[in-house]
DNA sequence: ATAATAAAAGACAAAATACTCTTTTATTAA
DNA sequence: TTAATAAAAGAGTATTTTGTCTTTTATTAT
């Protein structure tokens, strides 16, 4: 479904939001283990997501990630565009690069459907919004 | 979301089924050619296909590959089964091992929805029900 | 200024996936 | 029984994905 680097991506986002919640910065040790991650390649996952401006980071003692304001409202359909980019959300089920709805693979209307409320899923799934389930310990992101 | 193993898998028993309707076998050249994929390797996909029982074939002149009358009811999530494994219908969104009812990560509610969704999608979908649809040009395998 | 901290960057390695090429085996028809 | 046909099998290559290790750069506190 998502790559290993997506999967990580999106525990990464939602744990650097639910830590950074109160203003707080998080260091990449802390990330990798928060979510079970290779510490190093997250770190490179995050330093794209932080070219991309989805993700905040400064350098230095007390430095880490984190997000800003706004960015609270990112949803996890940007983060997979970012990393998968979009062929989940438009590509063709069986691998066609012409299928479309004039020449429509064998499953292009069904998969259509389906395709459509996973991005609709995404797209209304916000990185914060799991923030106090988490801190309950009611969700969870290791392993 | 699919392999491209599991892509060319699905092209070709859709394939083989058309093709094969009316008893008739097809050979690797031609359904390699039909459904635009590389000749050995969806030989290599067919040969583990067949070995696993869902589709036959027979050497030597007048060989090829074709359907059984009772495979005709194979559906599309059987050979995601058989090629990729079930991870995609069981498997945890974000990747945790661990995920479940009783563990959920953020997303396991709301995946489970679409993740079911998709499975219903692809046991219905059986591998002949495209035949004259393709053989009206109404929907393609190719490119 | 200096030492400590922490991300950024780059080179490298391992594993999985995708694909190719060659040889062997089975079947059929002449 | 021989030649032609077609799948089976096996070895090998290429590419992508995943992951590691080391060095550099920026920031902060002392």
């Amino acid at each position: 479904m998502f790559s290993k680097t997506c999967e990580y991506a999106i525990r990464a986002m939602i744990f650097i939001s639910q830590q950074s919640e109160h203003g707080m910065k998080v260091g990449i040790k802390q990330i990798a283990k928060g979510i079970s991650a290779p510490e190093h390649f997250i770190a490179k996952i995050l330093q794209d997501l932080s070219r991309k401006g989805l993700v905040q980071s400064s350098k230095g003692p007390n430095g880490g990630f984190f997000l800003e304001a706004d960015e609270i409202k990112i949803s996890l359909a940007d983060i997979v565009k970012a990393v998968d980019g979009d062929n989940l959300f438009t590509g063709c089920a069986l691998g066609l690069k012409n299928c479309s709805e004039k020449k429509p693979c064998p499953l292009h209307d069904k998969f259509t459907v389906i395709r459509k409320q996973m991005h609709d899923m995404l797209l209304s799934a916000k990185v914060a919004e799991f923030n106090r389930e988490l801190s309950q310990g009611l969700k969870h992101l290791k392993r």
